[in-house]
RNA sequence: GUCCCGUUCGUCUAGUCAGGCCUAGGACACAGGGUUUUCAUCCCUGCAACAGGGGUUCGAAUCCCCUACGGGACGCCA
């Protein structure tokens, strides 16, 4: 085997054929395994679409066989170009290249299903040839075989025809073997000419060699209906994966989650600075779980432990908790480099950093860094570092000036602080230790009125970092203004 | 309604295939304590599960059966 080399991160266009190069780990060479990813550009990208396109993915880089991307545009009505940008962009987003595809082709083209109505229909012309297809009410269905009788049905409340069929029998590596009998005809060309989802999926597998098909649980019904089409065609069906459902958090109701449930999309992660990574790291945890305890893992790390066989079967349920925890676990790890971009730009949406301040931005975020779990959550943490205007916690504010001593406190400190030249840490650590010898207290009967009058909240980074970084102006600054603020307070 | 698939702490899961190493492990969440003289970080502790019933076995979370519950499919959507 030659080991297998991949690029990073993930640029996209003509050459992506190795773009997991930057992952730099040790890869099997190619092999004959073809798996497909097959959205469809109907809306914004669905969790559960996201999965299947990173297990897919996995799987092909496991195997060292070939990713396609297959774009489902066969339904005119529901598909829109921007939906199919953002689809693409997301996938890039996520790190997860294709082979075969859109923008960079590939021997089995087009890979537009709406491009490859030709293929289709000589398709469809083998199974007229073979009398398996007939037209009613203007579509063409597909003619199961066996004894036709009519019944009542309680689902559909009418009278219809069934088929007496053979059972199939899917072979699945998640669930070992499952037989179903189809017992309907069902519509292959729709009546405005369009081939519909069963056919052309079975048809474009079959012509563009998928080996693995790896999807969601809820095709695993329909799995009969391929598996009949594999049947008419002679064609040797592909090894199925169905992997459980993402069901909805229960406090946001029953049964699988849905395009509306909060954090459902992948754009709203991006929208709100969510790391892809941690994206990427959340969803494959659910349904599948590495066999060691570690669980905060990055897409190499993912590679070297995914196995197929270590899927899950019940379905699992979608706990955003645990998706900030694991986004905050990334952060955390984060070099200051890659931490910077996305930081700064959910402090640009505040309208917090302006685009110079570089340098400053980077020392709030050192120690700022440890300490929050989201991007979205950064602007609310460090507002008072960039603007005047930051809000006041009531309950700090409450906090801070409950005792007739605060004011005291602040005009205490206020002169000290103003006299040092040298500002950083340990010189006003300096100045809050001589204070509080001199007073006989501790420098902790300060720091609560002092962080509340410089940031207005009782919570932050740690605190002589804060004002080395806020720098003395600001510190001095604010502090006069709480003086004259609760000035009453002295009074007491 | 019919068919298919599932079911281990509140949640994600390890363990199930090859029954004993399981007084069921980890993580999130939650609760309590502690450190960091602040804190949303960090550390410790706690809480908490084999759906129920039958069977096989010396022994069952693990194998078999039934029941219950959950999920999915049943579209001229994909």
């Amino acid at each position: 085997m030659i080991n297998r080399q991949l690029q990073s991160p993930p640029i996209f266009g003509k050459a992506n054929l190795d773009s997991t190069k930057h992952l730099n780990i040790f890869l099997p060479s190619m092999s004959n395994v073809r798996v497909r990813f097959e959205p469809s550009p109907t809306g914004s990208t669905h969790i559960g679409t996201a999965r299947t396109a990173l297990f897919n993915w996995l799987y092909a880089r496991k195997t060292g066989g070939t990713y396609v991307l297959r774009i489902a545009d066969t339904d005119k009505e529901r598909n829109s170009q921007e939906a199919l940008d953002e689809l693409l962009s997301v996938l890039r987003w996520l790190g997860l290249d294709w082979d075969e595809g859109p923008e960079v082709g590939g021997d089995y083209g087009p890979y537009f299903q709406s491009q490859r109505k030709s293929i289709h229909m000589e398709y469809l012309q083998k199974l007229q040839d073979t009398g398996r297809a007939y037209e009613k009410d203007g579509a063409i269905f597909f003619k199961l075989e066996g004894e036709r009788y009519t019944e009542y049905d309680e689902y559909h409340k009418a009278e219809i025809e069934k088929v007496r069929t053979e059972p199939v029998v899917v072979k699945d590596s998640i669930r070992g073997d499952v037989t179903r009998r189809e017992e309907r005809d069902f519509v292959i060309v729709r009546s405005n000419g369009d081939p519909g989802f069963h056919f052309v999926n079975v048809v474009d597998d079959i012509a563009m060699k998928i080996t693995h098909v790896l999807r969601g649980e809820d095709h695993l019904s329909n799995t009969s209906k391929h598996l009949e089409l594999y049947k008419a065609f002679g064609a040797e069906p592909p090894i199925y994966a169905h992997m459980p459902m993402i069901l909805r958090d229960p406090k946001q109701g029953k049964g699988k989650m849905s395009k509306r449930d909060k954090g459902a999309l992948i754009e709203e992660y991006q929208s709100r600075h969510f790391l892809p990574q941690a994206v990427v790291n959340f969803i494959a945890l659910l349904g599948w779980s590495p066999k060691d305890d570690q669980e905060v893992l990055e897409l190499k790390d993912l590679l070297e432990r995914f196995d197929l066989k270590d899927l899950q079967k019940g379905g699992a349920r979608f706990d955003e908790k645990k998706m900030s925890h694991i986004n905050f676990e990334h952060m955390k790890r984060l070099p200051m480099a890659t931490y910077l971009p996305p930081a700064k730009a959910a402090l640009l949406d505040a309208d917090l950093a302006s685009e110079e301040n570089d340098a400053y931005i980077e020392k709030v975020l050192t120690i700022c860094q440890e300490k929050i779990d989201s991007f979205e959550n950064l602007p609310g943490f460090a507002s008072y570092f960039f603007t005047e205007n930051y809000p006041i916690n009531e309950k700090a504010e409450g906090k801070a000036t409950g005792n007739s001593d605060s004011i005291q406190r602040i005009q205490e400190i206020t002169p000290l602080l103003d006299s040092i030249e040298l500002w950083d840490a340990s010189t006003i650590d300096n100045a809050f230790n001589r204070l509080a010898e001199e007073k006989e207290l501790k420098p902790f009967a300060w720091y609560p009125v002092v962080r509340f009058a410089v940031s207005g909240t009782n919570s932050g980074p740690d605190f002589l970092p804060m004002l080395e970084v806020l720098g003395k102006d600001r510190v001095v600054n604010r502090l006069r203004k709480f003086e004259s603020k609760y000035a009453n307070l002295a009074a007491k």
